[in-house]
DNA sequence: GATGAATGAGGTTTCATTCAT
DNA sequence: AATGAATGAAACCTCATTCAT
């Protein structure tokens, strides 16, 4: 956690510091991240970082609560909300919906949870056990598609969790790329959700 | 490129030389790897290094080259010999296969990939432009299906590469992750192929 | 010297931060020692330190004459009003006593005094030629004993005030260590006396 | 432990940074000695400093402990030879002999042992427990002087023990001080055994 | 060709002190 | 007077790379 000195920066500087972070981390791993570039871009003392942070890691983590933070934010006040009036495939576009908005709107946090996900002993020392969230969600959601009886029965409901994250990821990557326009987005998602229903074999 | 010692090198050496290199990028990005690391566990004396590889990018680059020849080849080997024999989900599945052997039997190259996806910065220095190979392979493989008339004509082949991207990906880190047995891995591709195919909407 | 608002303070406050710097020095050599650590404890901002002191040699000075005023109280006490009332043995026993008895009571002056001798260059910086006052005190007892006649005319006097200083210095320590009674002590300085009047050797 | 280039070194080289190191910790503490004066005096590269040694520690332990093995030889050689020879005070006259001896032959060695006797923490970190070698040593000594019968049955062993690690310690001080010649040291040391054996009474 | 010592730039972190409120 | 944020020099240590044998 940083220090209560930083809490009791000014927003303005706050949020400086915040958006060096990110796009010094955003960049470069943990260990090839500098206090020293974040310091600078910040237009703050080298030792001055340290009045707010315990070191780089504590920074780091503050950063990733942020990231969870406000990803679980997004997903909630769509899904919560929408529990109960939808169906579930309804409900799985929300959270591919919100998966692709999070990422739209925080283009700089995504880099960042990705290669945390790519170092398995950074990502222990930060979150432990902490099982894989996306996965986890998905079969969740899965298990309640059962439940309505809109899923067929033959399928593996792990497996398929497994496979619809993978597929929010590269669909993630696929729409940031060029910078594709939100219209075009919902086609796409639309899209993906036909093949995630209904699959490729052409239907007799 | 490696210098020519190190191409003259005894078999044995060079392989020992590889195989420490392999095992720290499998487990340290790039910038994080260790030459001093290297050398030691290849047995050879830090100077020796700088005999066989300009720095350290050059051996990297190296075993990256290494890497994508490997991969090809165990793609080429099962899909060009059965291209003509089998429909466009037969080679699906071979190329699902593939892409899993490989995994299994490069376990420590799998990571290093992965790492270099992730970072951008390195990428570009390293493969510049070079589209995203897997992507592209299957694309070409959807448009061989669509030629055939076994896809559903509403899909956008684009979009299908990308998921079917995505899904290898996923799939390969599920099955890895705990070391599953070979028979499994079948059943699960099937798993995974029969989503492909038909989706997760139940069939009336 | 600390500066007046020091002196100005509430006799409650200036205590506290005396208390504070003395647990410090006690705990620390001068320049391992943090000026954070003595402002923390005393309760007060950082910056108020050096509202009251030019830095922090001006603190540790100041220590030092609050520990060498003190000193001189306890023997003064105790020898002034004896000076005359008692032979050369007793007066000796009365400076072994309050040595020691200070000694008990300050416990956290001492470390402070034994650091600051065993650094030099401080020792040099604070108190430059300013001899060292436990071996002249007892080089003043030991000619006062001489011209009583109480001492053998073989023995050499600085010799003897050095070998008392250093036996006084190991006394202390010893008792110190693992709290051991004041009754107990008395015992231990007659012991002590024993053998600084009649020595080791067994007696005809 | 320094490593083994450290030991691989041209004899000269690892003189003159075992000479710059103790230069540096007799003059400072070992918080306050730097690596940097260390390997700029010894005239080598900072980084080279670490290839001889894992850190600051490495080498001030290194050094402790050149220095109990020189004088563990000095004591030794005189000791050992002359146990059975001598009686008990004679005995105590090489003991001191050779104290001093080591003192003036290593005069910069001795007060990194000082240094290191008045930081408790330090102390235990490297040597543990490893009870008070000097105290141990007279207490042995005084047992053999006993058990010879050449010591007053009145005294306290331990107390005795302490005593004269004390004398020994400001003995020290006393002749370093203005590097007194040898032939007084005779003297100084016979004074001082004198006080020991007959105390400071006049005799009748 | 092989070795391993030598180098120094650059990274993180600490902390006494100053400054602005 | 009091506060506590701001500063930057300086410390330790790492490591890719060069150099001399």
């Amino acid at each position: 956690m940083p220090k209560d000195t930083f809490f009791n920066l000014l927003e303005e500087k706050r949020e400086r510091i915040i958006e060096a972070a990110i796009d010094e981390f955003a960049t470069h791993s943990f260990y090839q991240a500098r206090v020293t570039a974040i310091a600078d871009q910040a237009g703050i003392a080298k030792g001055s970082f340290y009045q707010y942070f315990e070191d780089k890691m504590d920074l780091f983590k503050y950063l990733l609560d942020l990231l969870v933070e406000k990803k679980m934010t997004y997903i909630n006040q769509d899904m919560i909300v929408n529990r109960n009036k939808y169906d579930f495939f309804q409900l799985l576009r929300e959270a591919f919906l919100s998966g692709i908005r999070f990422a739209k709107e925080n283009p700089r946090l995504l880099p960042i949870g990705i290669m945390l996900a790519n170092d398995q002993e950074l990502y222990q020392e930060i979150w432990g056990e902490h099982q894989d969230t996306s996965a986890e969600f998905f079969q969740q959601l899965l298990e309640y598609g059962k439940a309505q009886g809109a899923l067929d029965p033959a399928i593996d409901l792990k497996l398929a969790a497994t496979m619809l994250t993978g597929m929010l990821f590269s669909l993630t990557d696929f729409i940031m790329e060029d910078g594709k326009l939100d219209l075009d987005d919902m086609k796409i998602i639309d899209q993906m959700l036909y093949l995630v229903e209904n699959g490729l074999k052409k239907k007799n």
